[in-house]
DNA sequence: ATTCTTGTTTATCAAATGATAAATAGTGTT
DNA sequence: AACACTATTTATCATTTGATAAACAAGAAT
């Protein structure tokens, strides 16, 4: 294959010089980028590609993490810690305006949240493994806004309310239904690569105004 | 590591005899055997692993498949064309019952054709990857099914129609959110693995009549 | 029974890839 | 200016993994 000499290359090129970082800002750089590189590539993306995209040698991620594993665990957490506003469920319980303007204030701040290219493309990877990392977050979105939105729902629209019959897994299974109508925009363009929509606010409405205008009947069956 | 003849094994045990089946047999073999493998682990599993299941050695592939590659595509290919029923525009357009129960017949057999392990995850690792795949399958739900059922609801519920006032990129945009709230019952289940919905035909058919109960007034809407 | 065809296995390669040890060099301290 | 510390690179290993060539053997043809 002609060969001859791979090593002792003179290195009088470009990126000669040594940065040396501080090593919590060197780690951070590393985490942030992959991010984006795992979130791009999958998670078997190669740690020799991520060290040529941070501009250092793939021997040094080895320095900041033990193992690539070491490193993707910590993609997780960072993803995982940083997106969620733990004001959101009192969002959904402010009586002060009417549920569907909670729903739009709260989808207004949660869509961009998670409809972006490293938060799609890291929680489907995740998905595609066997980690618990996507039950766990749904978990957080079940109980702190999908639940807590049913009983608002019942209790605006004078349906009984959950403490007397409580929720169903079919009634839930309607509100997944308004979340999915909503995310699957990101799903449709940061997985599957469509084209985005026009205006992401204005149509996120429209399914909550849809949702809002047939959930009364539909939850009203389901009591009988 | 004290691994001293690895080769040589006398082979004295169970996986002994050939099987030597028609290469049409065998062919069709690993490509149903790679769409649960893949499906499972991704596309990077490894050829010797899928070898393995199928009860056949790694190299025995490559009779079949030049390429892992040609494999892989074999195995879109096979997704693609399996799970596509052309008559579903026709019943879409049949305008002999309601857009409602025209779109409960069709998403009682929509639903089980994707909503399902190998294709939920085969589609999904495709989107992971840069291939067309998917695009190509989404335009086949847009131009033949969402974009005809605009057409039909607007004629339904009285609005101007189609040919009038074109569908804007915000309307096709809701019927995409009653498409992901029914499939994203899939994502659920075979992308985050959690827990399966009840039924699915009767939560199907309670967001079509949610869609439909608040479709008119937002489309409405769209057009002034 | 012998021969022939070809489906299948055995043995093996080359490149990719996660990981490690030792050498190098940037920065602050004395 | 000499030294110490350590962030970074160089060199290298061991395993994994897609792929190939040659040997083997099941079943049909003679």
């Amino acid at each position: 294959m002609t060969k001859p000499d791979k090593r002792k290359k003179p290195k009088t090129g470009t990126a000669s010089k040594r940065s040396r970082l501080l090593p919590d800002e060197r780690e951070k750089q590393i985490v942030l980028e992959a991010i984006r590189f795992f979130a791009e590539v999958g998670f078997d993306g190669q740690t020799r590609e991520l060290a040529r995209r941070l501009g250092i040698t793939q021997p040094l991620l080895y320095r900041y993490f033990p193992t690539k594993q070491d490193l993707v665990d910590r993609v997780y957490k960072e993803i995982y810690l940083t997106r969620w506003n733990p004001e959101w469920q009192d969002w959904i319980e402010d009586r002060r305006q009417p549920v569907a303007a909670r729903l739009k204030r709260f989808y207004a701040e949660y869509y961009p949240a998670i409809v972006n290219h490293d938060w799609m493309r890291i929680f489907f990877q995740a998905g595609m493994r066997n980690v618990g990392f996507n039950q766990r977050y749904l978990k957080l979105v079940r109980e702190r806004i999908l639940l807590v939105l049913c009983a608002e729902v019942r209790r605006e629209l004078g349906l009984p309310s959950v403490a007397a019959r409580p929720v169903s897994p079919a009634e839930l299974e309607l509100y997944w239904g308004l979340h999915g109508s909503i995310v699957y925009d990101g799903i449709r363009q940061y997985i599957y690569g469509t084209a985005v929509p026009p205006d992401p606010v204005a149509v996120t409405n429209a399914k909550i105004d849809i949702f809002m205008a047939g959930i009364k009947a539909a939850v009203t069956n389901l009591l009988k």
